[in-house]
RNA sequence: GUCCCUAUAGCUCAAUGGAUAGAGCGCAGCCCUCCGAAGGCUGAAAUCGAGGUUCGAGUCCUCGUAGGGACGCCA
């Protein structure tokens, strides 16, 4: 509803390009539908009294949808929206259903890679915060009509995965252990479960023990989490090791190449070591690509696994990270540059922080006494654990607050939410709904007037999500919408009311049954029939 | 030392530069002869400090103060 009184702006006034103006709910309900401080933009540009650009544009607006405009100082028009447009709307939830906001499709791709959690153990809070975040952002982006490729990247190989044969083998008490090793549980289970192992080999080659530890984590560690606890898939699971390091022709030398024939002195050697001058892409230092032992860094392919995602036609690219890599953003955007993707964002997510009893309990791969994501999921519950991650922006720090989360209390919001949901299924459970014709003009008081112009909010809220991949806009929206209904509920009768006004008190709930239920869909959390 | 994030009610968080700064928890109360009280309603309570930009600043800029994080030819 809201691109369609810009639209109407646009349509009668003419406002010059470039000019940025809103067009909102005002602050109170009697003032209007919606509010534009287009007068004051004006009269900013024009030079004129706002009130004199406001009574211009009074007579100049003129549409159906339109039924009053209001002047209010010191320079907004207010709009009243006409009852038949307000139908119009509501009609299109009632007929759309579970696509009522979806836009149409775009023709543009899109990859989302998020979680990449380093295959070293199991899945920490951290990487739950990214993973849910990159599963809702997803699925909005699809609604809105992207070509959507969710992307999980696996860091098979490197110092870390070395790392994580040198733990194994000082686990078996084959090599001195070492500060810098892992030490979690899960290694020593893993070891357990091995009945006989290549000690001769791997101790000559540690990295291959690693590899081989790696693969199992992926495949018993982290993706059944993934999949069965935390309820997200993927579109593609690339393999470092094997998409990148192994792709002939190699993608480093390609991305080597690719930056050279920008500029040959993008690429040059020192002290032994080969660099990128990222720097002259806003980084505050040029980056090595291969080092002075002749070893690709993480950097390089990580390089090459940009420009592999830009190959496969993806121009558009959105990484969620951890707040560890945010030293990491700016080389990786000076990349993006270099290959010439057109839009690259790295989201990074900030802390989770454990808060038990009062006090932060340390997380740590290397200690093997952190909560980990499935722990937590079992404890709380699927549900809860996205609420509480979705719930507050990402470049928020999370204290998580375990005591609190674990308790299933009433107050909960998610219960709260659904509750409403299983209110409505209720409803129609006692009276099964059927499609009729309805007055929005019967829907007049106070509670139904709020709960329908929430409704229409609908689109716009994932249209804004859609720009600016603030996902905890969807969580506050359906507290909302359930907040609106609980609030209709309690001051209207619907089934008892008299026979015009309950017919059309069920197709209002009936639009709120679809819309909360299409907002728990895209969160990902469950919408329960009775609870 | 440099860089990033944060600072709003007792606590946890909202508020595309817009009109009288909103919720939840907690606190003090009220509402089931009535479609599900896991609900509704009332009340007390807030923009870290100092400048600046603007018709207008919680929001943008500068400088402080405080908390968290990152700064390798590691990944």
């Amino acid at each position: 509803m809201r691109e369609r009184i810009i639209e109407i702006l646009r349509k009668n006034v003419e406002i010059p390009g470039g000019v940025s103006f809103s067009v909102e709910h005002p602050p109170r309900a009697e003032l209007g539908d919606y509010a534009t401080n287009l007068p004051l933009v004006l009269a900013g540009l024009e030079k004129k009294q706002p009130q004199d650009v406001a009574e211009m544009l009074m007579r100049k607006i003129i549409d159906p949808a339109i039924a009053t405009i209001t002047f209010s100082p010191p320079g907004f028009l207010n709009f009243q929206i006409s009852e038949s447009e307000v139908k119009k709307e509501f009609t299109r939830i009632l007929d759309g259903k579970e696509r009522y906001g979806n836009q149409s499709r775009l023709n543009e791709k899109i990859q989302v890679e998020f979680i990449s959690a380093n295959p070293t153990g199991p899945l920490t809070l951290a990487n739950g915060r990214g993973g849910f975040l990159g599963d809702v952002l997803s699925r909005v982006l699809a609604s809105q009509g992207f070509e959507v490729e969710r992307e999980y990247y696996i860091n098979d190989s490197g110092n870390q995965i070395t790392t994580l044969g040198l733990s194994i083998l000082a686990i078996a008490g084959k090599v001195l252990d070492d500060e810098k090793y892992y030490h979690g549980d899960y290694l020593k289970e893993w070891l357990d479960s091995k009945q006989t192992l290549n000690w001769d080999l791997y101790l000559k080659d540690p990295q291959l023990l690693g590899i081989y530890v790696a693969n199992d984590f992926v495949k018993n560690l982290i993706r059944p989490v993934i999949e069965k606890k935390m309820k997200i898939n993927f579109d593609r699971w690339t393999s470092e090791q094997r998409d990148i390091r192994q792709s002939r022709p190699p993608l480093t030398i390609e991305f080597e190449q690719l930056a050279k024939s920008i500029s040959p002195d993008l690429i040059f050697d020192r002290d032994g070591a080969r660099w990128l001058k990222t720097k002259k892409y806003g980084d505050d230092k040029d980056r090595v690509l291969v080092t002075s032992d002749r070893l690709p860094t993480y950097f390089f392919i990580d390089a090459a696994h940009y420009l592999e995602t830009k190959k496969r036609g993806f121009n558009h690219k959105i990484n969620i990270l951890g707040a560890d890599h945010h030293g990491y953003v700016s080389r990786i955007q000076a990349v993006a540059k270099i290959i010439g993707m057109a839009k690259s964002e790295v989201i990074v997510m900030q802390l989770v922080r454990l808060m038990e009893n009062g006090v932060e309990r340390r997380m740590s791969k290397r200690t093997g006494v952190y909560v980990t994501i499935d722990e937590l999921i079992d404890e709380v519950g699927l549900d809860q654990a996205r609420y509480f991650f979705l719930e507050k922006n990402h470049e928020t720090h999370i204290d998580f607050d375990l005591d609190l989360a674990k308790k299933r209390s009433k107050e909960n919001p998610v219960f709260y939410i659904q509750y409403a949901h299983a209110r409505l299924c209720s409803i129609f459970i006692k009276e099964p709904y059927e499609k009729s014709d309805f007055d929005v003009s019967l829907l007049a008081s106070e509670s139904e007037d709020r709960l329908i112009w929430k409704l229409i909010d609908f689109p716009d809220v994932l249209r804004d999500i859609a720009a600016d991949y603030r996902v905890s806009r969807l969580i506050r929206y359906a507290y909302e919408l359930a907040h609106n209904f609980h609030v209709f509920y309690e001051t209207e009768r619907i089934l008892d009311a008299a026979a015009d006004i309950k017919k059309s008190r069920l197709q209002l709930a009936r639009a709120t049954q679809i819309v909360l239920k299409k907002s728990l869909d895209l969160l990902g959390i469950s919408a329960p029939e009775e609870m």
